[in-house]
DNA sequence: TACTTTGTTTCAAAATTTGCAACACTGATC
DNA sequence: GATCAGTGTTGCAAATTTTGAAACAAAGTA
């Protein structure tokens, strides 16, 4: 018998529904439906009443229920009994950053962290965000901070921090900016394009949803690039609100109103499920949800 | 957190032996080494010294086995409450049965579970023992008493119930016995032999160990019908001591004193690991436990 | 009657767990 | 002092379990 069963199978008794709980869990209808069938299983009973419509406690799941709760409640007694003996938190967090989110992110979620948990020495891998769920997987490190795909792994929880728009961007003034009348022709428009990720992947599919073909002058890697080539006047590129705002050269380029708008640009927090309880993880993460509310 | 790593948990804390645990608890030293570690993990404490010669609790362990053993406690609580409400134990049991052990084993162990647990409902399947793994291990039956080959699928637990001897046995007259002189010449007696199954597995590497190709006479399944056509005279055949005890026509076969003997017949329990602790087969599992001692 | 909601089951893919074998290290023994 | 047996750990491939998507079944609702 697992714990985290126990924590699904308490939320239940609290909803009386499926879905909500498996929406509020992360997990599918089918795995929390299976999970209940096992606990009845194990402890030879049937913990809930239910049909397809309504779902009740059964006095045996009355008493798992008590069971459950006080087994959860030793184990945090336990967690801070442990907390006391060694003051702080100790061990190590191994981080992956995409370049975007360690500028705009990451120093606020580090300014609160660092003095909370001093003994938690942090080592900070940056690099390309299309690398960051991978390197997850792999376990090579323990939190991203990136742009979360639409899909991921389903062994992956992610976390939003904050959405950004994504604009496109012109330069102000050189021949580029002449084409710009009030019908963009936008199948002669030279772009500048990532070179992979997200953006591309956006990018990519907005020119195929209008039956254009975009031309490509550029292919460059990084959103720093991309704003330092449109502000040369070599062409149009996208990039996030957030990491305009924070360019140095954001005067030399201007934003054009398109239709339709690019999806947002999700930013967040990702990490294994299964990892999802250790001590370290757990307390970054909670200091990421405190910032939000 | 896996309540049945707390168990693990709990025995190496008495044994401080890394091996012994893992022996006493059915599992490799791996599996115990990790486990632990997982637990170290998830606690964020080291929970044991330990340099490759001695294990010792540390103070997070101490108080980790505080936590472990209320959880147990807490959970054999709940059980027992659950029992309470509901007299008995319900539900059903699917029983597979080599013909052998059904003869030998079962009555003795069926006269003991029925009267306790009258509201299980037994489907009991008698059938060949060398279906007997396969059969725990898709799932259609809960345990098995069969013969327990040298090597299991390492997701099942075993345990012996008894050993028998097995025997060679003879007709008591007819051309067969007169070839049993001083010095019998193995490769002219006519051997019965099992179609399949472990007995012929051990003849045929006795067999090979002599040296010596047997002559066989006939093959056929079932024990008995080995008796039946060894007291009729047709050749020299091996079955459990424990057969041949109760069978009726004993007394038309001799047994011979042969060496080196075959390997003892090993009849006992044979169930899925990850089924040990459903309720309906702990209780059959303990009524023979009980029966043992 | 058609449609929505909701818990369960089927199925293939993904993730985890397992034990074996190789390893690294420690005392003990000759 | 070299060899050896005993111990816990780790790499790795294989076995086992777990997972979610989609199909399903049943029951209310428009």
């Amino acid at each position: 018998m697992h714990f985290d069963d126990l924590t699904l199978f308490l939320n239940l008794c609290q909803t009386l529904h499926f879905g909500n709980t498996s929406r509020a869990c992360h997990v599918s209808p089918s795995t929390l439906s299976r999970i209940i069938q096992r606990l009845e299983e194990q402890t030879g009973r049937s913990l809930f009443d239910r049909d397809r419509r309504h779902v009740a406690l059964t006095p045996a799941g009355v008493a798992f229920q008590t069971f459950a709760v006080s087994v959860i409640k030793n184990w945090d007694a336990m967690r801070s009994q442990l907390d006391e003996g060694s003051e702080t938190l100790h061990g190590s967090l191994n981080l992956y950053c995409s370049v975007t989110a360690s500028y705009s992110i990451l120093p606020e979620l580090l300014r609160q962290f660092r003095p909370q948990f001093p003994d938690v020495q942090i080592n900070l891998t940056t690099g390309d965000a299309s690398a960051a769920m991978d390197r997850v997987l792999d376990d090579s490190v323990d939190i991203t901070i990136a742009a979360l795909p639409d899909r991921v792994s389903q062994s992956l929880e992610t976390r939003i921090i904050t959405t950004t728009p994504l604009c496109f961007i012109a330069p102000i003034e050189g021949p580029v900016t002449e084409q710009l009348g009030k019908r963009i022709d936008w199948s002669q428009i030279p772009m500048i394009f990532p070179e992979s990720g997200l953006i591309r992947t956006y990018l990519e599919k907005w020119f195929r949803q209008k039956g254009l073909r975009p031309r490509i002058y550029g292919q460059v890697s990084g959103h720093e690039a991309i704003i330092s080539l449109v502000g040369l006047g070599f062409g149009v590129g996208v990039i996030p609100e957030l990491v305009l705002e924070k360019s140095m050269i954001q005067t030399d380029v201007q934003r054009l109103d398109v239709k339709p708008a690019l999806p947002d640009f999700r930013v967040g927090l990702c990490v294994k499920k299964s990892k999802r309880n250790l001590p370290v993880v757990r307390a970054f993460w909670q200091t990421l949800v405190n910032m939000g509310s």
